[in-house]
DNA sequence: TGAAATATGTCAACATCGCTGACTTAACTT
DNA sequence: AAGTTAAGTCAGCGATGTTGACATATTTCA
């Protein structure tokens, strides 16, 4: 009932082969879904969405990022930006100032306020995780991590890791 | 570099405890938006979207599907449903039929063109979970099985379980 | 048989979050 | 001074979700 039928084939064509992975397919979305849903429920109790915590996130992780980094990891226009953005900032989540080096760059920043909601978000979430983590054998934190690090495009792949895992703790220490 | 800090705390609260785990959450989110764009691209050029992709697949994947049982998967309104389920219909990808004992029922069934669509995006996703399980150890495979229905909520993993591996193969054989 | 419940379809209005295209402003670079 | 760059903004649109109200056919039940 567990052995798939892998490597069966003979002479069929290369890029329809082997029977599609129906329970990893459908397991990763209805598991995605239920990660997400965790931050949509507390998210409604501040009137934000999903966009709006993908902004906070990765705001509050690298303070100081700037727009066009920004965009370049959401891979969203300037236009989609903006409006969450805008909500976020007037209503004291976020701000911004003006870059030193270069005074057209904007430089964000989670505020008090922003930080911990940043944090409530990534605490849902990480239960989530510790929940699945707690049941499993020894490795699985580490499979867990290839296993979802494998599945970006290989092209990607650096990028993500470098965002992930910030290459440089800052030099003050 | 390696090692969290896991169990550090002694006198804090019982709900925020311990750090969150961005990596995860991170890799969660990069990985899920590349699973799903191999789909999108494919699906552009029939002009149909995500939500097309979601009916088509569960309706091939349970041929007879009623409406009702429809909706309970995919936890949406009918009326988000009867949007893209009747450009299915009208498109020839999918039809429906009375039902026999209960005709105010319409099961659905993937046409051969519907099939051979739905084949085609689950390939393309099969086919990025097989380039990840070539180049991980002999587990893998289950492991992230394991993983990803342990990520589900608890009280829903039965439900999914029992969509995921349908109890029954069909009772001719 | 007649009333109530059920399965589905439909109309209207709206929210979120993505997109394109066009244009502006300010600041930096050459 | 001219060109480039970073960011903001206006207008419009598309996909996909939501509520609420109502219609139709069919089945079930008292």
């Amino acid at each position: 009932m567990e052995v798939a039928l892998q490597g069966r084939s003979k002479l069929r064509g290369k890029t329809h082969d082997a029977e599609p992975m129906y329970d990893l397919i459908e397991l990763f979305f209805f598991a995605y879904r239920d990660f997400v849903g965790d931050a949509d429920r507390l998210l409604e109790a501040y009137g934000f969405g999903r966009a709006h915590h993908r902004v906070l996130h990765f705001v509050n992780r690298q303070p100081g990022l700037t727009i066009a980094e920004l965009l370049d990891i959401l891979k969203i226009t300037k236009q989609s930006l903006n409006r969450v953005l805008k909500e976020l900032l007037d209503q004291n989540f976020v701000e911004a100032h003006a870059g030193v080096a270069d005074r057209r760059q904007r430089h964000l920043y989670a505020t008090a306020e922003g930080r911990k909601l940043a944090l409530d978000l990534a605490h849902l979430q990480s239960r989530r995780f510790a929940r699945v983590l707690e049941a499993a054998p020894d490795g699985a934190r580490q499979d867990a991590i290839r296993f979802l690090l494998a599945m970006i495009d290989p092209g990607d792949q650096d990028r993500v890791a470098g965002l992930v895992w910030p290459p440089s703790p800052p030099p003050v220490s």
